[in-house]
DNA sequence: GGCTATAGTTGTACGCCGTCCAAGAAATCA
DNA sequence: TGATTTCTTGGACGGCGTACAACTATAGCC
């Protein structure tokens, strides 16, 4: 098809490396497992694994770094050139979430998360956690300051507890076994005590 | 008074070496200064280092590691043995905050924040930031959920975007500049759309 | 003073991650 | 056939964090 471009073709591929490295990470525990042996087992050099992962940890992040792209996406094309509104942005922000969410199937949880614990997994999840944090949060951030008017504060502060409530989710929902079901429902089970306010908590 | 213990005395202490490090992070920034470097700085041993720190990047932190210890402290103190309120519960917590960040005067804003980019620090800086903010997000919910009563997910939900919006306030706070004052009021004006709850930021 | 227990210091070695680079290998294009 | 492009590979390097054994300096006690 689009394919037959000069140079030499990839003798391997990326979900060939992931597998390798998923099955030792189970097998051993993550931090037990060396990127030789990654690449050892995908029949690779060590220098080819960088070739298709930037670092160790991005093997435990793969889908959720695409799904970061297409929320930024989303966020762009929407309400491209429209009038600055609080709540409109406010919900178009919480719609695409919504909508990136619900785009993750039971099947789709990230390693990171379902297998935090069976694969050891202790401060080198959080390392690598915080800078997918950080991007979603400051996509939505930017998203209500340019859409939305947001003092910038205002607009940080709550893109973040936004961002905060989907790790949360995404955290319940990855434990929660195979008949979790979508992502979506359980962040907008998340998003409750934003919605309410944290005062009104004290009728809960 | 204390002293005297049997044994060899420290011939260095925590302080100096921290004073080396951070001369050496505004000096060639902080992913360019090794180790190495901080110890000679100091006139001590490489090893002496991870004697006092167990992470390059813990200098970076010094202060916010105590004050989270006097927070967990100051919470696992307030309401020993009262009934549950989850009103009352979330007051608590955020008083606890807001009593903690007072201790913050202008002085006392961590290096990771203030000279992020003076420093140079960038994903090294989320590496290291998020077990702190875990840690003080799983204290919050600890919280509420013992003393507040709330479901998991909700009293998680709610701790980590206290968390969040303590973090926010800690790096405009950082960036004010040196008449930014105590670190209190910006904790309490990022708190504002999450007592208003998200969904009034449409009348904002 | 000498002996012992204790606590801090130092050198050394190790495994591992992530970066860099130069050399080679397999394809297309002319 | 040769040139160009693209991927692969090995090797070397610097750096972090760990482990450990050897050493040094103190206090306490006989």
């Amino acid at each position: 098809m689009t394919s037959a471009r000069a140079g030499r073709p990839r003798r391997s591929s990326r979900e060939t490396i992931e597998d390798a490295a998923v099955e030792l990470f189970l097998e051993q525990g993550y931090p037990r497992t060396s990127v030789d042996q990654i690449a050892q087992r995908a029949g690779v050099s060590r220098a080819s694994f960088f070739n298709y992962f930037a670092a160790k940890s991005d093997v435990l992040w793969v889908g959720v770094d695409d799904s970061a792209h297409r929320l930024a996406e989303e966020l762009g094309r929407v309400s491209a050139d429209e009038a600055v509104d609080p709540g409109r942005a406010m919900e178009e922000a919480v719609a695409a979430v919504l909508a990136v969410a619900a785009d993750f199937g039971p099947e789709r949880a990230p390693w990171a998360v379902t297998e935090a614990e069976a694969m050891g997994i202790g401060d080198e999840l959080g390392a690598s956690a915080l800078p997918r944090f950080a991007a979603l949060a400051a996509a939505l951030a930017d998203h209500l300051e340019k859409h939305g008017g947001m003092e910038r504060t205002i607009a940080r502060s709550t893109s973040a507890a936004l961002a905060a409530a989907v790790a949360t989710a995404a955290v319940d929902w990855a434990r929660a076994g195979s008949r979790r079901g979508t992502l979506a429902p359980w962040v907008d089970a998340a998003l409750v005590p934003l919605r309410a306010g944290l005062g009104s908590s004290r009728s809960a």
